[in-house]
RNA sequence: GGCGGGGUAGCUCAGCUGGUCAGAGCGGCGGAAUCAUAAUCCGUAGGUCGCCGGUUCGAUCCCGGCCCCCGCUACCA
């Protein structure tokens, strides 16, 4: 297996200034999907997510909780590791951007960024919104109501005059515009790249990359008066991650550039222009694709604290089960796209899909195996037209879910399984396997085969989203843990007949109202 | 203002380069079945495919105009 080809991709990292949120957790879901996936189908995964820890509104944050900046970030991250960790997540490294193996990646850049001449200091002054991260045209501000001036997203902004280091990004326009030529795909959904290109063409000015005003950052070297901007820290991650500047490690060698970065839409132009810029500059490879996921919304309104609809992932996760809930978003919501959630819509999901459908499948079928047949996967007789059809759309799922999983459409993967699951409950009521015992029972294991094995396939292309429950389903089928690869999909491949089989129990329960949920 | 994407059954949405394109899922309604987690299966939704014109033998899908929604972006003040 030593030739196995690599995949390395990210969520974007968090910034804890407050505690993990649905947002945060749904990233980390849909990359975990992503990444089991492409382990699942052979590949060597590195699957990277982490916090961004640094900047002013940190600092800020922290001012106002009467902590210092290290003292909320110990308070926060924890959260945050515990939420990927809670969500079952497979990520392999969470990167801290406090961390001194993140400083000196991100010296190393700022170094090879100055040496290719794309560095220079200036004079920055202007108008600055805290809240934004930016700096505003006096024309871009205005007074509002109360006489404060506002910046174009009505938030307070205030002057600011200070020695800045700037990036030469309006020399890249040209080679981002190249890049986005050469590699349609480079964002994705296709929309974003569209957006990103028409702003690229619009012209390019230089960006400001150090602060002066606070140290809670990146120094920059050889003048400590400077933190970096708090992106250039950031996006820095991706690549500190797997070891540079030492760019001749084995990691580095191995991983970079990134296969993919998950992100949400709010950030695509940090990821698709000043990132990009930043590694061509510092003869870097640039990544190879940004896919972008649209924002989450509870009952169509957007979260907020002052509307009072933010919902914990945590008590997500309690109330529906982990499972459950990455199934629902990834399900759902076509990836890429905002999303809405209710808890109707949780509810109405689960059970019609997890617990009645492929639920009630599995264990209406396996117990009257385990019932009738002494519980023992049958040995099929010949196969009817009936059955081979339904065995060729199984087969025919990795296909679909490859197919799909090439542009991050990780619910078309969902839709094609669940297809499966649909088409097996009409076979199953079709073929009427309760009537076949006195009948023709020949015929009766012929059919509970046929069913077994499309279970079995579609628990393994489950893997990716459900990992505990479809580990159980399988662990019902007796499916060998090393048998559980997509490798193990498709024409040819077939589950073991004669295999004993565990007893059965619902890996699926039904969502019952109670009291007090999410 | 410019650019881009949308407005299709109660809800969420599929419908590529015009002629079974009027569809799927969920909900609702009716029926069947009773192996199973009161789960499953079958049938049913008569919706001006945003509005008005045009091209065509024929347009939801092509063209023009208009209304509304969303994203990116610009500017006025």
């Amino acid at each position: 297996m030593a030739d196995k080809p690599r995949y390395y991709v990210t969520t974007a990292i968090a910034y804890p200034n407050g505690p993990p949120h649905i947002g945060h957790a749904y990233e980390a879901i849909a990359t975990d999907a992503i990444a089991r996936f492409m382990r699942l189908d052979g590949y060597d995964v590195l699957f990277l997510t982490g916090t961004d820890e640094h900047g002013i509104k940190m600092l800020q944050t922290a001012t106002k909780e009467k902590l210092s900046p290290q003292q909320l970030v110990e308070r926060n991250v924890p959260l945050f590791m515990k939420m990927v960790e809670r969500l079952n997540c497979s990520n392999d490294d969470f990167i801290r951007t406090t961390e001194e193996r993140h400083h000196r990646a991100s010296i190393g850049i700022w170094q090879r960024m100055e040496a290719a001449g794309d560095i220079y200091v200036g004079k920055y002054s202007g108008w600055y919104s805290v809240r934004d991260e930016a700096y505003y045209d006096e024309d871009e501000t205005r007074l509002n109501e109360q006489s404060e001036r506002v910046g174009p997203q009505g938030t307070p902004v205030e002057w600011v005059e200070e020695e800045s280091y700037f990036f030469r990004l309006s020399a890249y326009q040209q080679k981002l515009l190249d890049l986005y030529e050469r590699h349609p795909d480079f964002v994705l959904p296709k929309e974003r790249l569209n957006e990103v290109s028409a702003f690229v063409k619009g012209g390019l000015q230089d960006l400001s990359i150090s602060r002066t005003t606070f140290d809670w950052g990146v120094k920059v070297p050889g003048n400590a008066k400077h933190v970096m901007y708090v992106w250039v820290d950031a996006l820095t991650n991706y690549i500190t991650a797997v070891g540079y500047p030492d760019v001749d490690s084995a990691q580095f060698r191995r991983y970079w550039p990134a296969d993919l970065h998950v992100i949400g839409k709010d950030i695509v132009r940090f990821h698709a222009v000043y990132w990009p810029a930043f590694l061509m500059s510092a003869g870097i490879e640039v990544p190879r694709r940004v896919f972008s996921h649209g924002f989450l919304f509870n009952r169509g309104e957007k979260m907020s604290k002052s509307v009072g609809n933010v919902v914990d992932p945590f008590a997500l996760a309690d109330a529906f089960g982990v499972d459950q809930m990455r199934y629902f978003f990834l399900r759902e919501v076509p990836f890429g796209q905002d999303g809405n959630y209710s808890l109707e819509a949780i509810v109405n999901r689960i059970n019609a899909d997890l617990a009645n459908d492929l639920g009630n499948l599995a264990q209406r079928s396996l117990t009257m195996i385990a019932r009738q047949l002494d519980g023992v996967l049958p040995k099929p007789g010949a196969f009817s037209d009936a059955d081979k059809a339904l065995l060729a759309m199984a087969d025919s799922m990795i296909v679909k879910a490859r197919e799909a999983m090439r542009t991050q459409q990780l619910h078309q993967v969902l839709n094609a399984v669940w297809a499966v699951v649909a088409e097996a409950n009409r076979y199953f009521a079709g073929e009427a396997p309760w009537a076949l015992a006195k009948s023709d029972p020949g015929r009766q294991g012929t059919v509970l085969y046929v069913t077994a094995e499309a279970i079995r396939q579609v628990g393994i292309l489950a893997q990716p989203f459900m990992p505990t429950a479809a580990a159980k389903l399988l662990d019902l089928l007796a499916v060998p843990l090393a048998e559980r690869q997509f490798a193990m999909l498709g024409q040819g491949r077939r589950i073991a007949a004669g295999t004993a089989l565990p007893a059965p129990s619902p890996v699926f329960p039904r969502y019952v109202e109670s009291e007090g949920s999410a």
